[in-house]
DNA sequence: CATCGATGTTGAG
DNA sequence: TCAACCTCGATGG
């Protein structure tokens, strides 16, 4: 589900929250019992977003690779800073713990307790006003970020199917539903990320879209399905797709090398500039061109939110032209045909 | 409560 | 080109 920039919000909240830190691993369902085991009681030592794959680093050259997929997601709990701006446009700001965690809170070497669950006070809190109240705070990060039911203990009980459960001493991050998690050394990791377009995020600069350009400018392919191959550009999913199509009013069925190469630079801008607005903000901004009233109605309503992504027959906002929807390479594609012509 | 569809990728045919 | 993967919110009865 998550396109690029709820990807690079996961790995930043294990920078936050568990590198530096001595994680417990293991695999409550079962499913990567000897991968976890391969991991667990090592350090993690870095955390990486490229495109939709996430890799993490342990002490000893390991690295867990993942992907989530259609439905994967992660939820974190305990001493977690959830992000303010998107649990408030979400409307639940619940038992956020607002504590501001810095960044190097961890102690290095200490390990989680997975098999002694402890009462969590609310430290530093009164906690007269909230008997019954969850204390830890639990965040599901998927394509959307939210604040779960929450838990009176830490570690809570896993919820669902937990194919991996890293643990360290203060927090928890539960992986379910992925499409792809294993255990892999540095050179398989680099393997992968060269098979893997540009990101923006990872490699800016001109010379990533130079090799963009490139690509593009010389592919039969309509631009549609170029957009969305992930050897030629990382992080873009099917709402991204549609929507820069529609801001560079460009028919998505233009073959690659007939697209003008300025329309091309500017895709490429435009997209790194979606993708940071989108890891800014924990959800994707595609109408930024907006004033702030409407603005704040995209934050507010989801299907507010895009220029023609998810609206096949209703009207255009720029021409009032119905949008169209195709489907391409399995996906559903959304335009307008007169401002995308 | 059953069913459907989804922001993705892989591998079979 | 299509099913499988395996999750969950939205929708309908």
């Amino acid at each position: 589900m998550p396109e690029g920039h709820s990807v690079h919000r996961i790995a930043r909240q294990f920078r936050l929250h568990f590198v530096g830190k001595r994680v417990s691993a293991s695999s409550p369902q079962g499913r990567f019992a000897a991968g976890a085991a391969e991991l667990d009681g090592h350090v993690m030592t870095d955390a990486r977003a490229v495109g939709k794959q996430m890799f993490l680093e342990f002490d000893h050259e390991r690295w867990l690779r993942v992907h989530l997929g259609m439905y994967g997601a992660w939820d974190f709990a305990g001493d977690i800073t959830a992000d303010a701006t998107v649990l408030a446009a979400n409307g639940r700001m619940g038992q956020t713990n607002q504590k501001g965690t810095p960044e190097q809170s961890g102690t290095p070497g200490e390990l989680g307790t997975p098999g002694q669950p402890v009462t969590v006070d609310a430290a530093g809190e009164d906690s007269l006003h909230s008997i019954g109240a969850p204390r830890v705070a639990r965040l599901r990060m998927a394509e959307q970020e939210k604040l779960g039911p929450g838990a009176d203990t830490f570690p809570p009980e896993p919820i669902g199917a937990v194919r991996v459960r890293l643990l360290t001493h203060d927090t928890v991050a539960d992986l379910r539903g992925p499409t792809a998690c294993e255990v892999l050394g540095a050179e398989e990791v680099q393997a992968v990320i060269a098979r893997l377009g540009p990101d923006p995020l990872v490699d800016p600069g001109k010379r990533s879209e130079d090799r963009f350009v490139e690509v593009v400018r010389k592919k039969p392919t309509p631009i549609g399905l170029l957009l969305m191959d992930q050897s030629v550009v990382s992080g873009i999913g099917n709402v991204y797709r549609a929507e820069l199509l529609f801001r560079a009013h460009l028919n998505p069925h233009t073959p690659g090398r007939d697209v003008p190469e300025e329309t091309v630079r500017a895709l490429w801008r435009d997209w790194s500039k979606l993708l940071k607005l989108g890891v800014q903000h924990g959800q994707m901004m595609t109408m930024d061109r907006l004033g702030a009233k409407q603005k704040a109605a995209a934050l507010a309503h989801r299907e507010d939110r895009h220029w023609v992504y998810h609206r096949a027959g209703l009207p255009c906002r720029v021409c009032g032209t119905p949008i169209a929807v195709e489907m391409a390479a399995g996906r559903k594609l959304y335009w307008c045909p007169k401002d995308q012509a």
